[in-house]
DNA sequence: GCTGCAAGCGGACTACAGTCCGTTTTATTC
DNA sequence: GAATAAAACGGACTGTAGTCCGCTTGCAGC
């Protein structure tokens, strides 16, 4: 009866001192493994053999290989979240919200040369993870700044504009139909000022509120 | 020296009799079993015993399972083919490019609700197969309409517009976020909308050409 | 320190996708 | 209808994701 249920004071998240160790050990060597081989060489059996750790812990910790590839994207985006979220203008706070979701789109395009391939690893397998935090926090942003253009439906015009800022078409796009980031973020840049001025037009029209 | 290349002159399509005969076996036995247990119970063994051929048969025909799963779901997408294609307007040929895309997000839409789980199966697996046949061909549907209405990159609005009627996205936008198929529709509406008046307007202002 | 126990661990095990290659079938030519 | 080459066949085999469960470890209270 002493020890029941509020006892996780432990670590940082209420983690134990030896989980936390082996979810380092595990997400330097999957990042070892993917900057040597490759994302699509990842095997779990390899990773948790690196890390020195038994296969289990490797899904205990990630759930599963698609989780093990978001958590090593996630460590990838961190700082493109911060240059969004607190960062300088016209990607941060401050520009006006035509020119952030511009800004947005055209690093979101930019950054695929560099991450790419890992996100594209971590959307795979089950279908892109719409729930996952990092998805979650991007749509965020995008229905905010669509809310500031007074776009009718900001929740879902977030779903539509990420879906096309989805690695796997966006690297198709590039790789496989050469095209070049200039036409990629002028095609995003027309669809967000449609969606802006279009709804900028009907507010006026109709008077806004 | 006799027989050497040109002596394909066997069935339909060049494909040998008992070629044929087992691609319409295994397709039966599959959509026998999705039908039974749905498509994440499909397996390439339980398909290849059920249709009695051998698993390297199965492989041989689809190539792969999300191949099997694609042949699937175009059967079950024939019809909706035809319909834009060469069926009654707004959704086939004679409306304006506007309404047949609204028309086209709207069947969409709809046509989750029978073959969503099929094409969402498809889609998995290694991310969508944006050069399968069928999805060019929803694309270059896409294309043309955007053509009409003189967008500026009719292609690569077709692959912004259909990253959106992709099925993983409409059925968890359906089923987990409890989105009415009317909402759904009313954003493809406002985004094809807007699209089309934003290209409409600067084509005006700037002088029809 | 000692004890209790929830959380974590690890690796054998299962299930499934996809490959490989020796055997069989099909169509063609003579 | 026999010979022949190409195509197709099938099932054993391989590699990998993900599960399971008995064992170990770290934490809290004493």
């Amino acid at each position: 009866m002493q020890g029941e249920e509020l006892l996780r004071v432990t670590g940082d998240d209420g983690e134990r001192t030896d989980a936390a160790r082996n979810r380092r050990l595990i997400l330097d060597a999957a990042a070892e493994i993917v900057a040597t081989c490759g994302p699509e060489r990842l095997t779990t059996d390899a990773v948790a053999r690196r890390a020195g750790v038994g296969k289990g812990t490797v899904f205990r910790r990630f759930g599963n290989r698609a989780g093990l590839m978001h958590a090593l994207a996630d460590e990838a985006g961190r700082s493109f979240q911060h240059a969004f979220m607190a960062g300088p203008p016209p990607l941060g706070p401050g520009a006006p919200p035509l020119e952030r979701l511009i800004a947005f789109g055209e690093a979101s395009i930019e950054r695929m040369r560099f991450d790419g391939q890992i996100l594209r690893a971590a959307e795979q397998q089950g279908g892109p993870d719409l729930e996952h935090p990092t998805q979650q926090l991007t749509r965020l942003h995008l229905a905010m700044l669509l809310r500031g253009l007074h776009v009718p439906d900001p929740e879902l015009g977030a779903y539509q504009l990420s879906a096309f800022l989805n690695a796997g078409l966006l690297l198709h796009l590039q790789e496989h139909r050469g095209m070049s980031n200039a036409r990629l973020a002028g095609a995003w840049c027309a669809l967000v000022s449609a969606l802006a001025s279009d709804a900028d037009r009907s507010r006026t029209e109709r008077g806004p509120l």
